[in-house]
DNA sequence: TGATTGACGTTAT
DNA sequence: AATAACGCCAATC
């Protein structure tokens, strides 16, 4: 069965709100540290009624990646801004401050 | 069935 | 310092 999306799942249930991670940081956190794309794609096949905050994963440089469906990124920015996420319309937020390391509360 | 792309990251130039 | 190319594994065409 699948336990990669399991992993990803779990690792992105453990982002607190209020705080984003990084892809890498969540292929870290599952074993994987060589797969921050299929994080991505896991996310990208994740269905509609989910209750994982996918929103809340982003790249290394602090912003959503959306690549192209700028409508759904306005959407997960909208997320952000709605847990106390301080993003602007270009997704683009301080990971030094937003960003969860996984350690600090 | 094989080839290409992909919510990215890292290393080299 | 910034830009370019490469690498990883899986899913999709």
């Amino acid at each position: 069965m699948n336990g990669f999306r399991e992993a990803v799942c779990a690792a992105v249930a453990t982002v607190p709100r209020g705080r984003v991670a990084t892809y890498r940081q969540i292929a870290w956190m599952v074993g994987f540290p060589r797969r921050p794309r299929q994080v991505g794609m896991v996310l990208k096949g994740l269905p509609e009624g989910t209750d994982l905050p996918w929103h809340r994963i982003v790249n290394s440089k602090g912003y959503v990646p959306s690549r192209g469906r700028w409508w759904g990124a306005m959407l997960q920015i909208e997320r952000l801004r709605a847990e106390g996420v301080e993003v602007d319309d270009l997704g683009n937020l301080d990971l030094k401050v937003f960003g969860w390391d996984g350690t600090a509360s």
